[in-house]
Order: C-alpha cells, then structure tokens, then sequence
DNA sequence: AGTCCGATATGCT
DNA sequence: GCATATCGGACTC
C-alpha cells in the first residue's frame, strides 16, 4: 500500500473549515534522524485568522511568529505553548490569508518502537499521541520544522488507507479545546474529531 | 472530577 | 518589564 503525498493544492483550499474535517483519516509523517513514524489524525482545529478572534493572526496581526501563517499553504506552523509543550499546526490558503489547522490527536500507525521510546511508555494507548502536545512528542516534532514544506521529507502529510477516510457521518463537531479568551469565537463548532476515536475526548 | 502548576517564547506597555 | 499561552502530568478530593 502506497500513501500519496497530499498535493500543494489540497492546501491552497480557501476555506480552513473544510481543511479540517479533509485532514481527519489522512496520515502524518515525520522523519526524524532517520526514524520515520506516523500517525492517522483523529482530530483537529480550524484557526481562521482575520476574523477569529483565537487564532494568533487575529484581525491580520503580523509579527515575527505570525510570518509563516502568510505564506502559502502546504507548510508547517509550529510553537512552544506554556513553555512545554509543541503545537503542530498545518497552514491552508492561499498566501496573505493567514489560515491553519491543528493536529490535536492521532492514532500511531508506523515506527511504533520510536513513538513508544519517545513516548517512555511500553504499548500504545489513549494518550500516547491524543492531545497536542503528545502528538509532537509522539512524533518528534520540534518548532524547528517551524515553516517546512509539508510536501517534503522531514514531516509531511499522505491520504490514510481507505478504511481511515470517515465518512461525514462519522465526524463530530465541537467547540475548540483551550480558547476562553476568544470570546464568542470560543463557541465555534471548529473541532472536529472522529466519532469513537480512543485517541481524542468526546464533544463537550 | 477538580485543582494546581511547570517553564519559556512571545507580544504588548 | 510583565502577563499570557491552540497543554499535560501529578496530586487531592
């Protein structure tokens, strides 16, 4: 079995909403010192900058962690959230409109001794990769693949197997994790996850 | 199930 | 300078 590369145009996409929920089933890799491992994405957020009041490229704002969010997408965005923890984010559109999705679970499918060695753990289970932070740890992520081409060979992203692609009916939709300060903007149904995954929370 | 708190880059004053 | 953050693990009820 092959996984396809995802081309530059599914990135190009305008409408981050949809990015999401497309990137639910697909693949993401890494290799890293040589070791590649992957994951099936289980569960993600849409950041729709200029209007949305939880991205960090609210209102246009642009700064110098902000840059990549206006490239074009098909490239990483990554950072260090309270201090600890990498956040993988993939940006989508087109360039000056400052879109990304966050990876927030996925289901460990290839170099498992790694993950696991990464993860300190002996076998894996719900919370080896499900949650943002661990999917970095998981994977090997670090904010240096901050901006990398995600069509490249250090992260990037494939279709799953045809039995990862969920239906529409097997998405859920919810408001996003972790978001108070956005205001009403923290009531979007921007989460999406698929229904029953043992790697992501249910709905709230 | 609820509370606490780490460890630091970033953005604003 | 200073408050804050797209979280996770440890600990207490």
């Amino acid at each position: 079995m092959m996984y396809r590369k995802l081309p530059k145009s599914f990135y190009l996409d305008d409408d981050v909403v949809s990015r999401a929920r497309a990137l639910l089933g697909c693949r993401l890799w890494t290799r890293i010192n040589g070791a590649v491992t992957a994951g099936v994405i289980e569960e993600t957020e849409a950041y729709d900058g200029l209007t949305d009041r939880a991205s960090h490229a609210y209102g246009g704002r642009r700064t110098r962690r902000t840059s990549v969010f206006y490239r074009s997408g098909g490239i990483a965005y990554t950072y260090l959230c309270y201090g600890i923890h990498t956040l993988f984010n993939v940006i989508t559109g087109p360039e000056d409109i400052p879109q990304a999705v966050l990876i927030r679970a996925v289901a460990p499918c290839e170099g498992l001794d790694t993950i696991l060695a990464r993860r300190k753990q002996e076998r894996i289970q719900r919370n080896t990769a499900g949650g943002p932070g661990l999917v970095s740890q998981a994977l090997g992520i670090t904010i240096s693949l901050n901006g990398s081409d995600l069509t490249g060979n250090s992260v990037w992203l494939t279709s799953g197997a045809e039995d990862e692609q969920p239906l529409d009916s097997d998405i859920q939709a919810s408001p996003r994790i972790g978001i108070d300060y956005a205001g009403k903007d923290a009531l979007l149904p921007w989460r999406f996850r698929i229904k029953d995954s043992p790697f992501t929370s249910p709905a709230r």
